[in-house]
DNA sequence: AGTGTTAGTGTATATTATACACTACAACAG
DNA sequence: CTGTTGTAGTGTATAATATACACTAACACT
């Protein structure tokens, strides 16, 4: 099982980074590194790709394997090549950045990781190679691509209330919006269906929402699209 | 000069989409292939990533020994990683696109090429591998990033007039624009230079201006975004 | 001197975004 | 069972922005 090549390639990997809510605040899932380089440090979940898998297909192994997470939004972010990214060689990475619905499934430590847990995304260690850059990257990304593609239900339960989402956005945005104005332009969209069922808790219930995907494949057909 | 790894690697290229003005049409750089696979049909630049350069090297060198075009901007666009994308082996390519200010300096034919020229975006002949894709890719990419970043003026001279530059955004975005709303809205944005000098040729002689780069930093720094 | 072609300019209207405050309802405590 | 507390839910007036639209100015050429 080794490979002979006329000339050297740079190695291949795969990093994620997986925003999921975790007591209502935006956070990222981190392993502690096993192994040298950077052992014990946190970095983002990752691994070398294989010859025969495609990049989204390493990424979900990756995922699996070493945090125990998986059935997530996953869409490519970046390719990150700096000469001197890893020590021990060249190694070229392509950025994924997914968001997880439900931070239920307990992170599970597995192969490479001595630990997995979800960090704030306003309290994040110090991170291995040039994993900060890559959060960096894929934190702009998400605040940005959230104002223009309606990606940010993907984070929450399939039904949820309108103040939910509104905070979703607050969080990912870092400001506070207009309730009257927020709910106008959602509804507006008519991308949300509007269920029977009502949140159950302490104080008045709120109507429960569904994101109608079916309709946004619709609509963006017809070359409207999704602004807030 | 062979070098063994333990588990077979995906190996590495970078393809370069690269757009210009030839007589005023968006227009494409195209190679013709001077070796098999899929020799003598038409592709994008390319080829494969050394392992002491960046990616972005790699395309600036590849453009410069298959085209001869040099000097132009160049920014990431995607990582295409299909298992069959090309026949010979499992090859993942980092593709790039590009924006050439003068379509002056021909291109010229050189090593991997039996010919290289512009072609309209508007007709393009069938391409090699999955590089019609990678096309695609890079023109939506251009459409919708031309109206949120001043990208356009890297395919102008550097002094132009406006009814340059709104051809210019009419020819990308596919539609008319009106001529007073376009001009008020990019004058208001104060990131063009009014020079004392005027175009020459039939007809009433055209301001030029300049764009003023330093500015357009400033203003990103402060937050404020170029839209039109 | 006249003709043809492009450059350059302002205003009125429609659309969209923003700012803002009260009532309705459910749970719980007393 | 009633009062208190905390969240859900709703509309309008104003400001800002986007759109639609037509004529005069300047130069080159005949």
């Amino acid at each position: 099982m080794s490979h002979t090549y006329k000339y050297p390639r740079p190695a291949l990997t795969v990093d994620c980074v997986v925003f999921g809510l975790l007591e209502d605040q935006l956070s990222v899932l981190l392993i502690q590194r096993a192994a040298d380089p950077y052992r014990d440090k946190f970095a983002l979940p990752g691994g070398f790709v294989g010859i025969d898998e495609t990049l989204e297909a390493a990424a979900r192994r990756e995922l699996a394997e070493e945090t125990n997470v998986c059935d997530l939004y996953l869409e490519q972010l970046y390719t990150f090549d700096a000469l001197q990214r890893d020590p021990r060689e060249r190694i070229i990475s392509v950025a994924y950045y997914g968001l997880v619905r439900q931070v239920n499934h307990q992170p599970a430590a597995g192969s490479d990781a001595r630990a997995v847990a979800w960090h704030r995304v306003d309290q994040l260690p110090a991170l291995a190679f040039d994993h900060r850059a890559i959060f960096d990257t894929a934190y702009q990304r998400l605040q940005a691509k959230v104002q223009y593609q309606p990606i940010g239900f993907e984070l929450l339960p399939r039904k949820f209330t309108l103040t939910q989402i509104q905070s979703l956005y607050e969080t990912i945005l870092g400001r506070e919006l207009d309730k009257r104005n927020f709910r106008k332009k959602l509804l507006a969209m008519d991308l949300l269906e509007p269920l029977e069922e009502f949140s159950r808790g302490a104080h008045r219930a709120a109507r429960l929402y569904r994101f109608n995907r079916s309709r946004y494949r619709l609509l963006v057909k017809q070359g409207l699209h999704f602004e807030l």
